[in-house]
DNA sequence: AGTTGTGTTGAAGA
DNA sequence: ATCTTCAACACAAC
């Protein structure tokens, strides 16, 4: 499931079709485009030129010639392939493709088609309801302690639940919100407005710390996401909990638990992150 | 062979 | 407002 540090690596990767335009658009899956139906989409992106590529949360941007903005969301299975790529089951699920001007493919792999491709205008992207009510970039300068005690002031909700929440801190899911816990020592089903000063300094400290460390090895590949050239990413190497149910801890050796929590699941250490008032 | 687990997001219902 | 449930879809594992 692509999160910040997947959809990361792929924006860094996609810096590569910079420059270029598009030629033509392919898919067997229409739904996939929203907003527009296939054919309007198809002839509107016609010749449009890639001018930027960049992210916000789980977002993937392409700044347009012609003041116009494809946003691609990856969801839960979904990711983009570029030019020449690993042979992969995972990498077999390619429901669109771009065409580009130098010859190259930029295609979309997605097993179970939740992702979704809009075209916009970008000022009516940039203003839009979704987009604006997005929480702060948890690696952003401008994201600092301050910053991240003022959003939890309040939060009644599990501190879990809020890492994950999109409106409030973006681009953090499932996998790295049960890591930054685990490394933060905080039960997943505290809730924010009751952790101390300490406890709170942790978690922002591991927010930054797991995520760039992430980046750095390219994501995790728990099952579906590759880079662009289709390749795993590494973080899997360091997951201390995630997927770990039943398997020891790697700090005191108790078992890793896994608990329903609204539908997915919480992954975390009994001993270690205990449920302490 | 049918049921369950997988997990992002938005929408619908309570 | 705030919580929970479900649907979008497809496949693997049991």
């Amino acid at each position: 499931m692509p999160e910040l540090p997947e959809v990361e690596t792929t924006v860094k990767g996609l810096q590569k079709a910079l420059n270029r335009a598009f030629i033509s658009v392919w898919t067997d899956s229409e739904k996939i485009i929203k907003k527009l139906d296939f054919k309007k989409f198809k002839k509107e992106i016609k010749n449009k030129k890639i001018n930027k590529v960049w992210r916000r949360g789980k977002n993937i941007i392409f700044e347009l010639s012609g003041g116009y903005s494809l946003l691609i969301h990856q969801k839960l299975t979904g990711h983009l392939l570029y030019d020449r790529w690993k042979r992969d089951k995972v990498n077999d699920y390619i429901h669109l493709k771009f065409f580009l001007d130098n010859g190259k493919v930029l295609a979309l792999s997605d097993l179970r088609k939740f992702a979704k491709v809009e075209l916009w205008k970008t000022e009516e992207l940039l203003s839009s309801k979704d987009f604006r009510k997005l929480g702060p970039e948890p690696l952003d300068e401008s994201f600092t302690f301050e910053k991240f005690k003022s959003l939890l002031i309040n939060k009644k909700a599990k501190i879990k639940q809020i890492l994950m929440d999109q409106d409030i801190i973006a681009g953090i899911g499932n996998i790295y919100s049960d890591e930054i816990l685990w490394w933060a020592k905080i039960h997943p089903f505290r809730s924010g407005a009751e952790l101390n000063e300490k406890e709170l300094k942790d978690v922002y400290k591991y927010i930054k710390l797991v995520l760039n460390r992430a980046i750095k090895l390219k994501g995790t590949s728990v099952s579906d996401y590759r880079d662009i050239k289709g390749e795993e990413g590494q973080f899997k190497k360091l997951i201390k909990v995630y997927q770990r149910e039943n398997e020891k801890c790697f700090r005191c050796g108790t078992e890793i638990k896994r608990v329903k929590m609204g539908g997915r699941s919480a992954h975390f250490c009994p001993f270690c992150q205990q449920n302490k008032k």
